[in-house]
DNA sequence: TTATATATTAAGCATATGCTCAACTTTTGT
DNA sequence: ACAAAAGTTGAGCATATGCTTAATATATAA
């Protein structure tokens, strides 16, 4: 890799950086790719020289989110293992990286503003439905008797809303300790599980 | 109340209503004041002489939200039973009616950008952190045995992070089915409950 | 060395924004 | 009936925004 390239890289995910805070904060259309520019101590121009503009830079950041929360697919492990192995990536990836944590919060905006912003994104977020995803995993759980009988979606939006409402707060309130994974899986496993195996 | 008296009241509800939408999927640097006047079908002038500002606007709707999020005292009740009440009060609210479901969004957001926006808000939503004021209420199950032990904060956070992310998945999936409450407080119940009293 | 590709700046254009203000209309209280 | 108050408009000002572009400096490859 030159010189050049190097240095490329290294400004690119400065701005990437700088630009993720700036969405977090003030979401697409209140974010000033002026003052993204000015933080990184470049001019103005130099940032449409690394993304063509405002809306490539927020895609860039969506793409990378998505490829952070791929899935790993459980294959023959039990339903409940599956998503232990879950809270355990999440939690080590938030509490050592505070690119990752900020990503969190930054998807979950995504989740809500997407539409309003491109279509490119939206469409991203929808293949890395990782709520959706996980529903086969939750209807086999119920199979097994792991996990609690009822709707398997509205199970998955309740267990994923915790870990990413943990990530939010995690990133504004650094007094905050940390879960036992336990806590996050209470909302999947079946107290009756004694009785029906 | 006289016939220009309702008027502005129905106005100003109406400007709130727009506003809120404005809020949630642009955020505050990102809303347009021309917008809202637009949508509510009055000139921008006209905004002005309802809210001085959009700040004002905003600070409004933080208070709505404030209100409406109070927590009853749950004196003598069993701390479980409390957690109970809660999640009642909010699944009537958040299914029945939408500006509060949509408020509960906002106050999510709001937790997030406040400090970004305005003082006065983040002073509002600090009075009204519901998250904190549960606190006693988990410290007194845990004696009594009835809630998990753990970090009472985390706990709290864990709880109503899972509410705050139904209400959001709620207001953009119209399919969503509805969870049972005992999905939600199986994250604060002490499993070995039997055992410990 | 020299030609080419890249890095970088600063000025500037078109448009959007928050908000004010002078003017006009409608409602209200007397 | 009439004056005071509130409702309403549309033009306009100062500023901010996304992005382009001409110009210059620097690194890379031949």
């Amino acid at each position: 890799m030159t010189k050049k390239e190097e240095q490329h890289e290294v400004r690119k995910w400065q701005i990437l950086d700088i630009a993720l805070n700036h969405f977090i904060r003030y979401g697409f259309y209140g974010t000033s790719t002026r003052k993204i520019a000015e933080e990184a101590g470049i001019s103005s121009g130099l940032m449409f020289h690394y993304f063509p503009n405002k809306l490539a830079l927020y895609e860039a950041l969506v793409e990378i989110g998505c490829e952070k929360l791929i899935i790993d697919n459980g294959e023959g492990e039990s339903p409940i293992i599956f998503f232990e192995k879950q809270i355990d990536w999440f939690l080590s990836v938030a509490t050592q990286n505070n690119f990752a944590a900020r990503m969190f919060v930054f998807m979950g905006l995504v989740a809500i503003n997407a539409k309003d912003v491109s279509e490119r994104a939206t469409q991203m977020i929808k293949e890395h439905d990782v709520e959706a995803m996980s529903v086969p995993y939750i209807e086999k759980g119920q199979e097994l008797g792991e996990i609690r009988p009822g709707d398997p979606m509205t199970l998955s939006v309740l267990f994923y809303s915790s870990v990413q409402g943990f990530a939010e707060t995690l990133v504004s309130r650094d007094d905050l300790k940390l879960p036992d994974k336990e806590w996050f899986l209470a909302i999947l496993r079946n107290e009756n599980r004694e009785y029906k195996r």
